[in-house]
DNA sequence: AAAGAAAAGCAACGTAGTTGCAAAAGATTA
DNA sequence: TAATCTTTTGCAACTACGTTGCTTTTCTTT
């Protein structure tokens, strides 16, 4: 089962909390803020318990977070060469002011961005806010 | 005065608070946390008065928000085009691992970037890390 | 200077996130 | 499979951040 394996890839011993959560996000199309996970988990697990679940996910390299232009944190599935304590993801966020969802669009990579002289980059985060494919009709 | 002219300009009563905190931002190199302004305004104003000031500054265009990295709000004055009801920042945002500052860097517009077939964007936020020149030697 | 309008301060509240610790569940070995 | 050890969970308590209602103070206008 894939849930099963993942955890065990990453060294993480599987316990119903990692499991239920993770298939949320494999289940997922957008990504999921806590809040989201504590509504869908089913009220069944503690609030305490999903924050430290996300705060190892993130660990391993398994979900990557996203911040939002509303400032709150969103969570998603890591797609390719994250690895624990270190992730890579290039890709473009987008969140739909309409429908609320936010989307990793893994097929957009972070455009190159020439900086004054003297600054050197490490990171770039791309969140685009717009209309979603679902919503514009 | 520069700060008054800015207030009367904005159609805001011209108050103790909005004074300090204005020309926080007027004297800043970087952007302001909510925790900086009450460090700097000298244990002055009441933490409320200080929220409702940003949220102020924000609704008129005087001031625009800066999502960072770690999930925290940062505030920096708008340069130019911004009006109530409406904020024209398409500039890049740096922030600094090492000292931790955060910059505008006005000279820098985000680049477009090619949505998938559907999306429509409508605003796009770029914050990038790394080291700036202040710390790079 | 007086009256009306706007803002500040205070107290109380709600929510998000963290920490320490005891109980429960998972992994490992025989 | 049972026993042991390790890890994780749940609970309680706490801190930090941000908000709201209301009274008092300050600004503006005449």
């Amino acid at each position: 089962m894939q849930i099963d394996e993942i955890l065990k890839t990453n060294q993480l011993s599987i316990t119903d909390s990692r499991k239920k959560i993770l298939g949320l996000f494999l289940n997922s199309d957008g990504a999921l803020a806590h809040a989201d996970i504590e509504k869908n988990a089913g009220e069944k697990f503690d609030r305490v318990t999903i924050y430290r679940t996300l705060q190892v996910f993130v660990d391993k390299g398994i979900i990557h977070t996203i911040p939002t232009p509303d400032n709150s944190i969103k969570y998603a599935l890591c797609k390719d060469d994250c690895v624990e304590g270190h992730h890579h993801d290039h890709h473009v966020h987008f969140q739909c002011k309409q429908c609320g969802v936010t989307y990793c669009l893994d097929d957009v990579t972070t455009p190159d961005v020439k900086l004054p002289k003297g600054y050197a980059a490490d990171q770039i985060e791309v969140v685009i806010s717009g209309i979603c494919k679902n919503c514009k009709q």
